[in-house]
RNA sequence: GGAGAAGUGGGAGAGUGGUUGAAUCCGCGCCCCUGCUAAGGGUGUGUAGGAGCAAUCCUACCGAGGGUUCGAAUCCCUCCUUCUCCA
């Protein structure tokens, strides 16, 4: 959630930084008008119901003191008409509030560069070279099927297209490369946490899945459950509404979980090979912290992402995303892109996102700052995402043969 | 699945219609006294929103949402959660 009141206090300034991600200036005025709309709809409520309070109070001292009620009780009804009334147009004030600030999305930091997508993100850094091939290196849904790891097919008839399965070497790579970077993240501070997979709606709307996204999300039938997009879902609503004390931060998580996506926007992407499956495994990181260490923490997160790829010898660069590709809670955002030498290309592996006090408004978590309560701030990314993980070892790591090669951190994970 | 009980502030725990936003204890903050591996005294201590330079004042919140009432933590209804007993 958008801060209101900076909104109301710095039209101007706040609302320029939210054009900037495409929110419209007439959406930005209707905001503001509804906020005071709301703002004297309360302050009418409030007067008439102090005034109702204090006759409540003088009812009781008539009664008491066996005084003629009859007067004062014509008052009291009169003036609740008027309660009742002011209460409606409140409610619905507040309503139409939040109806509409819940769709609005983070501003940008200044530090973001303006852009319409991904093309106009910007590259800060390349770790490892990719190397050369003496032959042409293969994609990796072919060296998938050709070693026996992954069956395309059998996952769709298991339940419908971007499902796969994995079988052999392959599931059990997943699950080391699942271990190996929790064990990475533990070891830099990030406590593991086993989270459920199916959330409920205050939870995506505090972390801003909804209500604006709804249609990308698996709805269990008559229920009011969803099945989480990512861990940073229910991991970070762990603190929705609670109040932390300022030594317990920064809190850092790592969790792994399975992610369900519908990919409604996706269709035609990616649908061959598992870039884009409807169903993958994803370790996440997570961390709630005050504003002053918020940056500090996202630098960290980021070098632990690197860094998992840097120990399995996989070449990626790191990329500061543009205001077009920023996500909804986003502030600010680095993704770590992997190469592909099958595809020829860099893909996105791992986000991590700041989101400042974005969440942490919506979901209500705050922290004690001497006297005060203040929001926290709350960042998100993956280290990394499992399936596209695999995905760089095959292509990487592929031979002349179709072999793979294992990478040597990962062998103590598969008894080798 | 059936029967019952309970959900109050950081914690424990009072409070069954009216100066109760909530006694008391513990914890925590500050001050004082005292001085030695202590203890005592005083005082303060929820959240959100609004008015004001400020002191302060107003409104809402006692699991959630409705209802009854001039007035509800207190009565009624629905839901959620927890516990106990039964299947």
């Amino acid at each position: 959630m958008i801060d209101l009141k900076l909104l109301q206090k710095d039209f101007a300034g706040f609302s320029a930084k939210l054009m900037r991600k495409g929110v419209s200036e007439a959406l930005l005025n209707d905001l503001k008008e509804k906020n005071e709309t709301l703002k004297i709809a309360k302050v009418a409520f409030e007067e008439l119901q102090a005034a109702r309070n204090a006759m409540s109070k003088e009812f009781g001292v008539y009664k008491r003191e066996g005084k003629d009620i009859n007067e004062l009780k014509a008052r009291i009804d009169a003036n609740n008409v008027k309660v009742d009334a002011a209460l409606e147009v409140q409610r619905q004030a507040q309503v139409a509030l939040e109806t509409l600030a819940m769709t609005v999305p983070n501003a940008p930091d200044d530090s973001v560069p303006d852009g319409a997508d991904e093309n106009d993100n910007i590259e800060i850094a390349k770790v490892l070279t990719p190397k050369e091939f003496s032959f042409t290196p293969k994609e990796h849904w072919e060296l998938a099927e050709q070693n026996g790891w992954i069956d395309f097919e059998r996952g769709v008839k298991l339940a419908t297209s971007r499902f796969s399965v994995s079988f052999g070497m392959g599931a059990r790579l997943e699950r080391a490369l699942i271990n190996f970077m929790l064990d990475f993240n533990r070891e830099r501070g990030f406590e593991e946490v086993s989270v459920p997979a199916l959330v409920n709606r205050q939870a995506l709307e505090g972390t801003g899945q909804l209500p604006k996204f709804e249609d990308d999300l698996y709805k269990m039938d008559g229920l009011d459950l969803f099945l989480i997009p990512t861990a940073e879902v229910p991991v970070t609503n762990l603190y929705a509404d609670e109040i932390l004390t300022a030594d317990e931060l920064p809190i850092r998580m790592t969790a792994y979980t399975s992610c369900f996506r519908k990919e409604a926007g996706a269709a035609g992407r990616d649908t061959r090979g598992m870039i884009r499956q409807h169903q993958f495994h994803k370790v996440e990181l997570v961390a709630m912290t005050t504003p002053d260490t918020s940056e500090a923490v996202f630098t960290q997160m980021v070098g632990c992402a690197s860094d998992i790829l840097t120990a399995l010898e996989l070449p990626h660069r790191l990329v500061n995303l543009c205001t077009g590709d920023l996500g909804f809670g986003a502030a600010h955002t680095t993704d770590i892109e992997v190469w592909l030498p099958g595809q020829n290309q860099y893909r996105e592996i791992s986000s991590i996102s700041n989101t400042r006090d974005f969440q942490a408004r919506r979901a209500k978590i705050r922290y004690k700052n001497g006297k005060k309560n203040e929001f926290v701030n709350t960042l998100n990314g993956s280290s990394l995402a499992v399936g596209r993980t695999l995905v760089a070892i095959m292509e990487n790591n592929q031979n002349e043969d179709g072999s793979i090669d294992i990478p040597k951190v990962l062998k103590p994970y598969l008894g080798m």
